[in-house]
DNA sequence: TATGAATGAGGATTCATTCAT
DNA sequence: TATGAATGAATCCTCATTCAT
């Protein structure tokens, strides 16, 4: 990262300015990574092959437009979670607090990852990668992990305030919906033709009953009569 | 694998049996394999690491009785595969099917992995990891991965039977369910000191409510009568 | 090396002079290299490292105005072998041959280091660096350093010649001295703050008496009453 | 460093014991290195050239018995200095603090250096390429380098404390007197049937005569009447 | 002239595996 | 059986240089 800035930035303050061809080149590069990544598993991502899916001559452009392998990889995380956040955000925002936007949280996820496959395997490679501290240095992905699942917690909680989810551990619901959701990006790398919308209702049924509000045990509330 | 079959089944018959020493040290192996993979996590699970950990003083000697790091990593997962088996399969069938099925299989899951905590980050870890083909080769583990979805979606179904689940894909459920316990491995490495019994409770009563049969309860839209 | 002159002697005749902008962006590379091999060390000082120090977005503005990194470094080491000589020839001509000529010598020396200390620590650097042959290829600038010694060799003639100087192996002497003076190069980089002139003095001295003639001897001590 | 005795002090203590096959090739490496520093220079003796001049096959067998470039070179320094101080000293130590003594230490290192030919100029290589920080990272060979002519700088005392030497800076003189040593390496690669023996008398005589104290002063022989 | 993109050789190092002992 | 030596492919990355614009 420093690297690559220092080639740059050398007599520029902090101005980044890219030419059309970097942007473009690096956008290439980052493509390819991802298709590697998700076709081939995150360990196989090498940069020669990334290069040779990019249809570049030599590793060393990767190298030129990169500072770093975890530069190119940090690039890929941020394009797809960007890309993410983007399109689900407003889905999200845009449903009732609790019930409503937790399905819309898990439904406007799957329908994300429906449009744009390889990105979200990709990510989910890497977080699972890279989750754990390598040789001494921190997990680079941790804390974003984290604030992903910290985000959804707060969507969760939203429900227990208004009464439409019941009293959990919030933490543990969001890990388990988290992880049922990157669950799907690999399934889909096997299943190819895997129904995602349907994939999505199921889903979002299942969390809706886990976390729903409800006579003792029922999901659902009491109906009139019912003890 | 060819190599070391080749050379075993060149003396032996087709089922000689396998020396003490050399169960013994297979077994040592394994446990290194498995205590480096959680610890330093699967891409970093070198022979060298491995051997260092086993206090080998050469990492030929885990070739001489492994043909490849391919039948070691299946080695590792086909034991731990099997404890997990072994400590799990009398719970859960001793539990009745249905809810308390259910609930066995989680929490006996997470039991298994408070005793051993290293046994499953290590498969989890490597599951994760392989899960894609690479290279041209095929997943080695998809298979298992799938029947050990397919035995959790066996119990689901019992529980759809007898009435105490509604509707759902089983499918859909039993992946959502592995993949929150497997998320479990995963945090046991970052989270040291997780409260593994009360994290098993959560996760049974979140798939239990999600799983229950019930009132008709849409999510979000109150029925008539209901304010 | 070849290269450019071709490149040049294409359009010029075999002796057209520099544009102005050339002449200056070559003097700002040189500059740069100076600084860069000064502070960084000659195996630091890649063609990044000094189109950065000299404000350039491209290493290609390099390769365009020399024809080669040997290029570069031989244009280095004739700017500073001109700018010393420049600096010293007149302050040791104007001294007496003999012991002042040789004081005059090693002070103007340190003088000029003192001046310019990038440059010194530059030139020293390359030709500790490229004093053997590499590859095949013959030093570079082993022949200026040997004239550049044989030059002092003559200084020192002189005083045998006239006197003042004992008999002793003059190349020895001259190469002592040269070394003594380049050490003082490498030192600055790492004591900062260190007092040349106190070191020129306390260097002149030392030849001095390392080359003095005889009993009776002078440099600054009153004869009345020695002995 | 640390990298090869992890591979190889895994289950022993800080216990070492080489086998004599290992003594052996990291000899030979190092033997190779040697040469290759000085005959090649130290910016060129890369792992390939150093395989090539030792015979071997592969630059992975270099990296097999040593833990990273730094303690082959390490290797380098440490087995020549050693051998050096292993030859000199006990000649140093013999003589008269003194005048002798500061001959015996420009003798016998000309002689050590007449012995072994591309050890000499190989450290000095090595020493000259280090001996300023790279990127960050302190210089190695600094303090050896200090430590060196901290020695050097003792004698030297000695001799003033005695009343052989005359007032100097002790430290000027010292690195004058390694310069010029070091220099000798040098042009032993240049001047290959250069004179040792009687470079060593010129250069034991030069700082004799630099040092010494008084005015009618004939190296080592008093004058009557002197004290 | 100047820029930035691209190249390809070469850098040290890691790794699973083979083999002689 | 076990050891340690050896191999060679693969890893990311740096570098001077070339070239189209």
């Amino acid at each position: 990262m420093s690297k690559s800035e220092d080639r740059k930035d050398a007599h520029r303050g902090t101005q980044r300015s890219r030419t059309f061809t970097e942007i473009a080149r690096r956008k290439q590069i980052v493509e390819a990574a991802i298709a590697t990544i998700a076709e081939d598993g995150y360990q196989h991502a090498s940069y020669t092959q990334i290069a040779k899916r990019a249809g570049l001559s030599s590793t060393g452009l990767i190298s030129y437009h990169f500072a770093s392998k975890a530069e190119l990889i940090g690039e890929v995380v941020a394009e797809v979670v960007a890309a993410g956040q983007g399109f689900m955000l407003p889905r999200i925002k845009a449903a009732a607090p609790g019930s409503d936007r937790l399905r819309a949280y898990i439904t406007s996820n799957l329908e994300f990852m429906a449009a744009h496959p390889a990105h979200m395997q990709a990510v989910a490679g890497i977080l699972s990668a890279l989750r754990r501290e390598a040789g001494g240095q921190p997990a680079p992905y941790a804390p974003l992990h984290a604030q992903g699942v910290a985000q959804l917690e707060e969507f969760l909680r939203e429900g227990q305030r208004n009464g439409q989810f019941r009293r959990f551990a919030p933490a543990v619901m969001a890990l388990a919906i988290r992880a049922a959701i990157d669950e799907v990006a690999y399934r889909m790398a096997v299943e190819r033709d895997l129904d995602l919308a349907a994939y999505g209702r199921e889903l979002a049924a299942l969390f809706d009953h886990a976390a729903a509000a409800g006579p003792p045990r029922r999901a659902g509330r009491p109906k009139a009569g019912e003890t």
